[in-house]
DNA sequence: CAAAATACTTACTAATTAGTAAGTAAGTAC
DNA sequence: GTACTTACTTACTAATTAGTAAGTATTTTG
């Protein structure tokens, strides 16, 4: 017998494939440099099968925001990343941007999004707004620890310090498109240079 | 006799007109939220006007870098800034993007732009390289001067620190039309207590 | 086994896009 | 005043866009 509803990170569906590309296309080259043709043509399926699973691009588009929503919250609640002290939680949001620019110099959601803002469909505007505000807590209180521990060094307010570094970190990936590298890892560099204690 | 080269801020040529619309849709919407039908729509002239001035949408986007890379040559050469101590240079560039924000929550012309860059033409490319490595260096300079006058505070290097405040104010843009004014000045402000001594 | 849902394809529409070619009216140069 | 330039308009093309409707093969369900 086989497992009906089996996990298989074997192959993925054309449901998966098809959410897993337009996501790639977003983060590297952004949302309006892609059509349904192009994801139809690179997946060799007809645009009417996108059209199916995503009726349209705003549909689509809400879709690749909430996933990374559902991740986030997923990775934030993960043990490993949970139970770690402040400045190793730190350290591990550092990687998942380290990541990002890694393959293919990918911008991270937000700032994929953020220039076009005012141009996207409501839900998606909602589902950014929500990835955003939740990534942002989730630093504030990291930082709050992190300073009443003593790992962690800053002055003012967590929540004013996690908007500020996650503003840098975004902004970090986007130079790091329109140069190289290397702006993105002095910036991340000074980060830690400044936090940690 | 009427200057023939006169100045003349009273009424705009259709080429500045168009140059200043498209400038104001980049900024508030993005590149590719606007296409020369909105534009001649908006100032009541054929799309076929703007092909004379702009053949290309390639070359109206690169002269509206072109022009912000000229604008802040001048700018940063202006008596006015160029004779400031370092924290009240500081304060006038702070000053630009407070502008930014306050007319329409418009990100900067590097926010616009980089989400985007790939599928820029090279040209609009290396102007905006231009323009963010020209900005970063005045910047630097600026941080440089007041590390050693004591005026400002900050560690790392001055060319490091530069990177990454320019990187912030563009990504706090850019967390402005997200959300609202609100953390877009929660940054400035972090920012201020950093690096005012 | 029959009905129904799933996952598509084929074939199409209507709108929008950037861009071009040819014509024209008004001003400038000599 | 004739030639030329400037600054357009009119009218068009070819490509691409998102999206739809109808049909079909495969799988699932009762």
């Amino acid at each position: 017998m086989t497992t009906p509803a089996a996990p298989a990170a074997l192959a993925p569906d054309t449901r998966t494939r098809i959410l897993d590309l337009a996501e790639s296309l977003l983060l590297e080259r952004g949302f309006n440099a892609f059509s349904y043709q192009h994801l139809a043509k690179a997946l060799g399926v007809k645009p009417a099968a996108i059209h199916y699973h995503y009726p349209s691009k705003d549909d689509l588009g809400t879709a690749i925001v909430a996933r990374q929503l559902r991740r986030l919250r997923k990775w934030r609640d993960l043990p490993r990343v949970a139970d770690l002290p402040p400045a190793e939680q730190l350290e591990a949001l550092f990687a998942v941007y380290d990541n990002h620019a890694r393959q293919e110099c990918r911008v991270c959601l937000f700032g994929a999004l953020a220039a076009d803002f005012r141009t996207l469909p409501a839900p998606m505007q909602a589902e950014l707004r929500t990835f955003n505000g939740e990534l942002t807590a989730w630093l504030a209180q990291v930082l709050a620890v992190g300073k009443a521990t003593g790992a962690l060094r800053f002055v003012g307010s967590p929540s004013a310090k996690a908007v500020q570094v996650l503003t840098t970190l975004a902004g970090a990936l986007q130079v790091a498109r329109v140069h190289d590298e290397t702006p993105y890892h002095t910036i991340v560099s000074q980060l830690r240079l400044e936090l940690l204690a």
